[in-house]
DNA sequence: AAAATATGTTAGGCTTCCCTAACATATTTA
DNA sequence: TAAATATGTTAGGGAAGCCTAACATATTTT
C-alpha cells in the first residue's frame, strides 16, 4: 500500500513527534490542545492513523510510533525546518510567518522543490543583503494590475 | 464581507481567467474539462462564485468575471507566476514541477514570503550555478533520519 | 474510599467539494 | 425540420475532517 498521507495525516503526526520529545508519553488530550480541536476529532484522527499503520494505541493509553509512523514524521518535520529555514534566511521572512507558511507548504512542495531549497542552503554563498527591500515589494506586489501574463 | 477565497474557489478564477483569455465566452464544459471535474460540479461551484459575487452567469449562458472576481482572479495568477519564475529561475526547478508546486503553493503562501521571492528575483544578481545539485541533495534529503532538531 | 476532576470514547451532525444518474435545453447535422 | 449531439442543470450521495453532547473510564483530591 502506497497510501499517500493527507495534510491532515501529516499535521498529526508531526504534533506527535513534537509532544514525544524523544520518549514521553503522547496523549489525545495534548494532540487535541496542539492542533486546537476536540478531544472527539483527535480520537477519531488517531483511528484512522491507527488503521494505515502509523501509530499504536491501547483504549484509554497513550499513542506512540510504529517504525513507520515515526519514519513519516520525521520526513514531514525535516521538510518543514528546511522550507523555514529557506524563507527565513533567503527570503529574510519573520520567523513566525515563516514557520505557519512551512506548515502549509510542507504539505504541498514537490521533493525537487525542497531539494531546490536544500541546495540553495547548502551552497552558502547567498548573500544576506538589507536590499532585499520587503516592505517595498509587498506594497507594489498587487498594485499594478494591468500588467501581461 | 472580507470573505477569504479557498483554494477551490481560487483555482475556478485562475481557470476562469485563463479560458477568458481577454474576451473569449467561458463556458461550464471548458471549466470542468481545465480542473478534471464533472459539469455538474462546476456548476455547483460557479453557483458559489456567483453567490460570493466574484461572476455572472444566466441559465445556460457563459461565465463572466464581476470586477470583484477579475480582480481576485488577477491576484492568484500574479502569485501563481511569482512562484514558478522563484522556483525555475532561483531553484532551479523544472518548469512542470515548478508550475504543478505553485498551483499548491499559492492557496496558502504569506504575502511576505511572496514579497521575499519577488524582491529576490528584482536583485536579479542570483548567480544560475550549476553547483546546485539537485540530484545529489534530492538523494541525500530523506537518508540522514537520525539528525537532530 | 468517595467525590471531584481529568481524560477518552461514541454517536450523530455539519460543511466542503467532489461524484453519478437523470433530465432539460441548445446547437449542429443530416 | 427532425434527429443527433453538445451543453447545462438538478437531485441525491459519499469521503474527509471537523463539531457538540452524552457517556465511560482513570486519576487525583479530600
Amino acid at each position: 500500500m502506497v497510501t499517500t498521507l493527507t495534510p491532515s495525516t501529516q499535521d498529526y503526526l508531526e504534533v506527535i513527534l513534537q509532544l514525544s520529545n524523544g520518549d514521553r508519553a503522547v496523549r489525545i488530550t495534548d494532540i487535541a490542545k496542539s492542533l486546537n480541536i476536540t478531544k472527539a476529532s483527535a480520537t477519531q484522527a488517531i483511528d484512522i492513523l491507527i488503521d494505515e499503520g502509523l501509530v499504536l494505541k491501547e483504549k484509554y493509553g497513550p499513542v506512540t510510533f510504529t517504525g513507520k509512523g515515526e519514519l513519516e514524521a520525521t520526513k514531514v518535520k525535516k521538510t518543514h525546518k528546511i522550507i523555514r529555514e529557506f524563507l527565513t534566511k533567503v527570503l529574510q521572512v519573520d520567523l513566525e510567518i515563516a514557520d505557519k507558511d512551512a506548515c502549509l507548504i510542507e504539505h504541498v512542495i514537490s521533493p525537487q522543490s525542497i531539494a531546490g531549497m536544500v541546495a540553495f542552503l547548502e551552497k552558502g554563498n547567498y548573500e544576506i543583503s538589507d536590499d532585499l527591500n520587503l516592505q517595498k515589494a509587498l506594497v507594489l506586489l498587487y498594485s499594478d494590475q494591468e500588467d501581461k501574463q
